[in-house]
RNA sequence: GGGCGUUUGGCGCAGUGGGAGCGCGCUUCCUUCACACGGAAGAGGUCGCUGGUUCAAAUCCAGUAACGCCCACCA
């Protein structure tokens, strides 16, 4: 088809989405006033966007949750609450490093051989780099954010904001440096915290190794451990076995010692509670420096911490002849040397879950090493609170047991990293007196003897910064504007966000701002959106290589079309199988909305609203049946408690558009526009509707909708759609008309019945039928009038020759019969179809109410029933009884004549 | 080891105590004047399994199976 776009039966969102977002900008609409237009006197509405990393571009996680809290942010603005969606990006220590480093690599460089300034340097030529391209694609989703007030976690103000959080907390006692058993990865050479590590299960072997003892003890020379990682015997110390251990009593009442194997050094077996008599052996060995448990059994029992790798993983000089090789490396030389010695007992097949750095899945290293870590327990204590008493919600609430599983088992956070790229730590070294001190100001020259300082090497967790996101982006602490601004609109409303970084930034951030910001909590909702799966329920990932690049949807269906596809599949329980053929229902839904609007123009060519916002004129029962359900979609989607049901909202908003306005009204008004009497209320009412639809649909589709609007006749005097009204509940209310809906209910069951007899006997619609209605059902009367005033439409949308309608009509003979609605819709076919098939259909429909019946009867015959169920349970069961007993009576006297 | 979630027509999913629904796909008919990315009419399900509570269970409870996710110092 080669489309002008006069006649264009198809929307194209590239020809407008870039044009339409550049003028949204420009008219300033995204600032909290929206450019004038925002009644300050409103509750503020304030989003703070879970900020991007600069390590790359945009995935479909991003693509869903800035489509929600786009929707949230429009639909605020349109009601005029002041707005702001804070946005920016995050530095992302190491995620960031790794790609700089790997970019390096592919140069044949490493960070080393630029120096950490010049590696510094280049980490910012990449975030300039992404950065710029994800706020781009934002602005391609036709996300609303306060573009000109753009934050980054590096940003000069920021840094302040860190600077003093650290300081504050190191001078109270809360951020210390200690010797701890960390996770290292070696590949990134750094400290991570323990929920920066993945556990994954691998398969593996549990090697059991015989340690001689050094003398035999009632004819044992030996004890047998187990365990996974047999090179770190190399650094062992000692032996524990369970004080109750009968197996091993002996060696504890002579205080036996072990000899161990390559290395011949002497060392004890200890007892101790931990040890679980029930695995392995019942004897482990004990490596302090290289296991958590083994850490803190060391401690007790006072064993030698023995450091065996290098910050490579690589074995150092410690490990004798096993020196310089890796840690794979190692356990192979090391289980092949205690084979040689005939140590090694036997080996087991062994699956068991692994850490693994999640920036780059190489395995972490336990490893012993001083570290800066934040103690958590005090500051966890009033974000537990927070949540308990209502100050916090979680959505869906479920997650809010999962916050509070790990805040009450909160430990301390290690926040030092040995990385280039990041916020370092304020901390200030004089080796010449020992001076130590934290400070906002960098230090040069010692305050206690005047030597010259040194700043720790070390950088803070990005999560460190992270966490100060609600208030470091609005000037805490020094910005003269930060603290109005923070009285005015703090707490945030709205943190939307993926539910892998509850612990990681959420929990963090509560616990943070509780603390600086006088116990005040940084949003009141956290909303956790699901997870966007592969059509098959997978994780999308690099490494599987099915990810969705959201930049290519857009480009393929327009944003409208991405933002109500990604929307529409969120349901509060279930994780989204995202399909990119299922847009195509969406697209569908766009093209729908094009081309209702195009007809809606297109009867507009006489209409003039004199300049004034046209009101609605209720005629006809389709006109006053359309207002009604416009004002129920309204009152469903201000519904409070739908707020964050956004598939709910989309299912509601797409089958009113559709099947209400669409399927129903536009084509009742065909003929009343063909009716000089009703065309100028039609019109109106046609404008009506389709204006408020649009606004209904322009937090979750901003485009077509905006494209739309600007050229419907509506007379609203406002310039665009993203600061227009947003639909009152209370405005629309006046026009609930339940007789309306009532009425064109009836009309739809005889009309569906129509044309289901056609469709059955292959009629063709251009031939009339006489029809005669019989009302049989309880409000028969009415139904009669309601009919006789509708035939004008009836005729309109089923075309029958004469009609008659009343109760106790004439049947007509040569007919046949449909049921619908309390009424008896009699056809005449006379000369066209064989009335024996159709006494058959009848009979099936007669044993079909006859079943229904009998369950009715019985539940009505059921004392249990009429005393314990609801009166309008009971009720409702009677009428209904009333109405298959009436209808079947009128079934089996129509098959009696037919046969 | 602990916790959470899912299981509804071929596929993807709504529905949380009283009539099993939506979209896709499928069947039949229709390109006339909003839209074939369309219209009309249909077929298709004993709501994972077992037991319990209740007058009444897809819906509540217990157990069970399969799948998925999270947490945890499983040598």
């Amino acid at each position: 088809m080669t489309d002008t776009p006069e006649n264009a039966k198809t929307y194209d969102p590239k020809a407008i989405e870039g044009a339409l977002f550049s003028k949204w900008l420009e008219a300033g609409y995204f600032r909290r006033d929206a450019a004038g237009y925002a009644d300050m006197s409103l509750d503020p509405f304030t989003i703070v966007i879970p900020p991007p990393n600069v390590t790359g571009l945009l995935h479909m996680g991003h693509a869903l949750n800035n489509s929600l809290q786009d929707m949230q942010i429009r639909k605020a603005r349109m009601q005029k609450r002041p707005t702001r969606w804070i946005t920016g990006t995050d530095h992302a220590g190491i995620a960031t490093q790794n790609r700089v480093e790997a970019k390096l690599a592919s140069e044949g460089l490493t960070r080393f051989d630029l120096g950490r300034e010049a590696f510094v340097e280049a980490c910012w030529e990449w975030r300039e780099l992404y950065g710029r391209t994800i706020i781009e694609q934002l602005k391609l989703m036709g996300c609303s954010c306060d573009y000109e007030a753009e934050q980054f976690t590096m940003d000069e103000g920021y840094n302040r904001a860190i600077r003093k959080v650290f300081v504050d907390w190191y001078h109270a006692g809360l951020v210390y440096r200690g010797l701890r058993i960390i996770n290292w990865c070696p590949r990134c050479t750094t400290a991570l915290a323990d929920d920066e590590v993945n556990h994954i299960d691998r398969d593996t072997h549990l090697w059991y190794i015989r340690y001689p003892l050094l003398e035999p003890v009632d004819n044992i020379s030996y004890v047998v451990v187990a365990t996974t990682r047999p090179e770190t015997m190399l650094g062992d110390s000692g032996v524990a076995v369970n004080p109750d251990d009968p197996r091993y009593s002996a060696l504890l009442k002579a205080g036996a010692q072990v000899r161990l194997p390559l290395t011949d050094r002497i060392v004890p077996i200890v007892a101790d509670e931990f040890v679980d008599s029930e695995f392995g052996t019942g004897a482990v060995k004990v490596t302090p420096a290289h296991d958590p448990n083994d850490f803190e059994l060391g401690q007790k029992h006072n064993l030698e911490q023995i450091n065996i790798f290098t910050p490579e993983a690589v074995v150092n000089e410690t490990g004798g002849r096993f020196a310089g090789l890796s840690r794979d490396d190692a356990r192979e030389a090391v289980v092949a040397a205690l084979e040689d010695l005939g140590l090694i007992d036997h080996i087991d097949e062994y699956s068991h879950s692994v850490g693994c750095c999640y920036r780059c899945d190489t395995i972490i290293e336990p490893w012993a090493s001083e570290q800066w870590f934040v103690s958590m327990q005090q500051l966890a204590a009033p974000a537990i609170e927070a949540a308990k008493d209502g100050r916090i919600s979680f959505h869906p609430a479920r997650w809010q047991k999962v916050y509070f599983h790990w805040m009450d088992n909160i430990r301390d956070w290690c926040i030092s990293r040995q990385l280039w790229w990041g916020h370092r730590i304020p901390v200030f070294y004089c080796d010449d007196c020992g001076w130590v001190d934290a400070s906002e100001q960098d230090i040069e020259i010692c305050p206690a003897c005047g030597a010259t300082v040194r700043q720790d090497e070390d950088v803070l967790d990005t999560w460190f910064s992270s966490q100060l996101w609600p208030f470091a982006t609005v000037g805490w602490p020094d910005d003269p504007n930060a603290m109005e601004e923070l009285s005015r609109n703090y707490p945030t409303q709205v943190l939307s966000t993926a539910r892998d970084i509850i612990f990681l930034w959420v929990a963090r951030m509560i616990m943070s701002s509780m603390y600086f910001l006088d116990n005040t909590v940084p949003f009141t909702d956290v909303f956790l959106h699901p997870t966007v799966l592969d059509r098959f329920g997978n994780i999308m990932s690099k490494s599987r290589g099915n990810g969705v690049d959201p930049t290519d949807l857009i480009d393929l269906f327009g944003a409208d079309v991405m933002r109500f596809g990604l929307a529409a599949q969120v349901t509060g329980i279930q994780d989204i199988k995202f399909d990119q053929d299922k847009l195509d229902v969406y697209r569908n839904f766009t093209t729908k909305i094009f081309n209702a609007s195009r007809f809606v123009f297109m009867n507009l060519d006489d209409f003039d609203n004199d300049g004034d916002r046209v009101i609605p004129e209720p005629v006809t029962a389709a006109d006053s049946n359309i207002l009604s359900k416009l004002a129920t979609l309204t009152e469903f989607l201000n519904d409070e408690q739908n707020h964050f049901e956004f598939g709910a909202q989309s299912r509601a908003l797409y089958s009113f558009f559709w099947n209400e306005f669409c399927d129903w009204y536009i084509e009742f008004a065909k003929s009343q526009l063909a009716d000089p009497a009703t065309r100028r209320s039609t019109q109106k009412n046609l404008v009506y509707v389709l204006d408020i639809a649009l606004r209904l649909l322009h937090p979750s589709m901003p485009f077509i909708t905006e494209d739309i609007w600007l050229r419907l006749p509506h007379g609203d005097q406002i310039p665009s759609l993203v600061v227009a009204d947003w639909p009152k509940t209370e405005d629309l209310a006046i026009y609930a008309d339940a007789q309306a809906e009532r009425s064109i209910d009836l009309l739809i069951a005889v009309v569906t019945a129509l044309r289901s007899t056609r469709a059955r006997y292959q009629i063709s619609p251009r031939t009339a039928l006489p029809v005669v209605i019989n009302a049989t059902g309880q409000n028969a009367a009415e139904d009669v009038i309601i009919l006789d005033k509708l035939s004008n439409q009836l005729n309109a949308m089923a075309n029958y020759l004469d009609i008659s309608i009343g109760i106790d009509v004439v049947k007509p003979e040569q007919s046949v019969m449909v049921l619908a609605d309390g009424l008896e819709i009699h056809i005449v076919l006379a000369g066209l179809i064989d009335f024996d098939a159709e006494r058959t259909r009848l009979v099936k429909e007669f044993e079909a109410r006859k079943k229904e019946i009998e369950r009715l009867q019985n539940k009505l015959n059921n004392e249990g029933f009429i005393t314990k169920a609801a009166a309008d349970v009971v009720q409702k069961s009677r009428d209904d009884l009333e109405r298959l007993i009436s209808e079947n009576v009128g079934l089996q006297a129509k098959i009696m004549e037919l046969q």
